[in-house]
DNA sequence: ACAACCTTGACACACCCGTGGTAAGGTTGC
DNA sequence: GCAACCTTACCACGGGTGTGTCAAGGTTGT
């Protein structure tokens, strides 16, 4: 067994994660730990702050890994960006006066609520 | 009442979304008609290509508009989009060999069930 | 003034997300 | 060989998403 590298159950108490999301967020592509030859999960140090820095980046923006998974097909997927992207380009550009950025909350919300859990 | 521009239900009718939908569309900030003096929605002819695309957007790729939002907070909100990329950037790049890309119908797959309705 | 629109707000409902748990079975260390 | 890990695969459950519908009230055209 590598020395350096962590198992899922001591990965999940040094990154504050619980065993049962580090599958959880393997599965959404966003971090992929080696596996040992008998299929046990190894996280790394790079791993590690990868995951601790994932949860400053979703708190910090009130966002959920959902988001960071669309952001991963974003960055893999050329069409798909390029498609998003094309829409975007196409708004109407409407000059108004844009009082408050009311959609802001709207999206931001929803995780607020998570966060006051 | 401008000639060029639909109320809600004729824009409902021509671009295949329901009046209830296209207030939700609204309120997530992907399409926001502009206003009678009364505060009737008025659609131009360019919302309702936006409507029609968008449509068009979502099947394409196996979208949802939580995920066409997120672009747009992407591409309003600098410091959100720079912490994003930032996070993909630092990681792992194990280059493995990465035989197929399974996490892509993770995310993909909930969105075709809805399709199959 | 009345019918036929529009507005916001609320209730409802199925399904998905984030999360925990548990069961059945393979690995590892002593 | 047994305790303590690990694996995948399920069930559960509160809250969010995407959608419909309904109520109460304002606008509009005739």
């Amino acid at each position: 067994m590598p020395n350096d590298a962590l198992t899922i159950h001591e990965a999940a108490e040094t990154t504050g994660w619980s065993a049962r999301m580090l599958r959880y967020i393997e599965r959404a592509g966003l971090v992929e730990p080696q596996r040992s030859p008998s299929g046990y999960r190894l996280y790394g140090p790079a791993e590690l702050q990868r995951l601790r820095t994932l949860r400053e980046l979703l708190n910090a923006h009130g966002i959920g890994l959902q988001e960071v998974g669309f952001g991963l097909r974003l960055r893999r997927e050329r069409e798909l960006s390029d498609a998003v992207e094309a829409w975007f380009e196409a708004e109407p550009q409407r000059p108004q006066h844009v009082p408050a950025p009311d959609w802001l909350r709207f999206e931001q919300e929803k995780h607020s609520k998570l966060l006051a859990a």
